[in-house]
DNA sequence: GCTACAATCTGTAGCCACTACAGATTCAAG
DNA sequence: CTTGAATCTGTAGTGGCTACAGATTGTAGC
């Protein structure tokens, strides 16, 4: 099986010039080249490349996926890997938790005041800090500065 | 309130680099300078850092909160602030979505396997989608390449 | 074989939101 | 006046690509 750089892109989905950033930070080793100098590559191209792609819609970091890589090249146990997959998925769990405190923030910012007309309100006073007494969401701990 | 960088800094809890960063790209203006060139700020640049902080905080891009800052400054309504607010929300969902997903196709592949001592077999297994009858992820769907 | 035109080549710069460093200068406390 | 902390400017690096320019190669149709 002989692939164009065409071809494998999008037989695994990673765009052309990623494939080629791939191999310039040499996560994906340098192909054989045709006579006028184009990559060719075979199926083992296709499933180091499909296992990156798999890796990094999992979120994993390149240099996790380059480790695992290793493991996988020294060592067929999957044993060797738990630990940076578990440690990923901390790193997810955290991202969620994150993003579940900016999205209730950002609501409820968005809700509090959807009926007031007063000036300097809502999302400004909000995101400002600023303390209009008129408005309800004035006073909020959970909005105010730690400093203000 | 004649504030050092370093000071402005510590109270708003934005690195001094950060700030220096602002005011190259225009966020923040240009404070005065003492006699020697150090910067000098005030209570308004505060304030203004202040809001930028919350905002990312809320995971804001920095051109978000160019505009909010523009919509502040020629318009005291909060109006204006909330259609982008809430383009943020859809964005800050978006990606607890995508994350959730991550989370559970992950957990999924630590899960599937963890008594199996084939070698091949869970994580590098379920990442490279090879085909191990003999273990509990072969076969999964959601875990296939698609061209595989 | 020739002609188009698509595909690929290399190398560099840009994206976001900082962060880190070097080397020079200034400020503030004792 | 000294010392050491703070600040100054400017540049380069981070991650993970993406975009572009300008040159070359591959391939299908005639």
């Amino acid at each position: 099986m002989r692939l164009s750089i065409g071809k494998l892109s999008k037989k695994t989905s990673v765009h052309i010039e990623t494939v080629r950033y791939y191999e310039r930070i040499k996560l994906m080793p340098a192909p054989f080249r045709s006579e006028g100098g184009h990559r060719i590559y075979d199926e083992t191209h296709m499933e180091r490349l499909n296992f990156i792609r798999r890796c990094r819609d999992l979120g994993f970091p390149l240099e996790d996926i380059r480790s695992l890589l290793e493991m996988a090249d020294i060592d067929e146990h999957c044993s060797s890997m738990r630990p940076t997959a578990f440690a990923h998925l901390d790193v997810v769990r955290a991202k969620i938790k994150a993003l579940k405190k900016m999205e209730k923030a950002l609501s409820g910012i968005l809700d509090d005041c959807k009926d007031c007309a007063t000036p300097a309100c809502s999302v400004s006073n909000a995101l400002y800090g600023c303390a209009v007494t008129s408005c309800a969401c004035a006073g909020r701990s959970d909005l105010a500065s730690p400093d203000a």
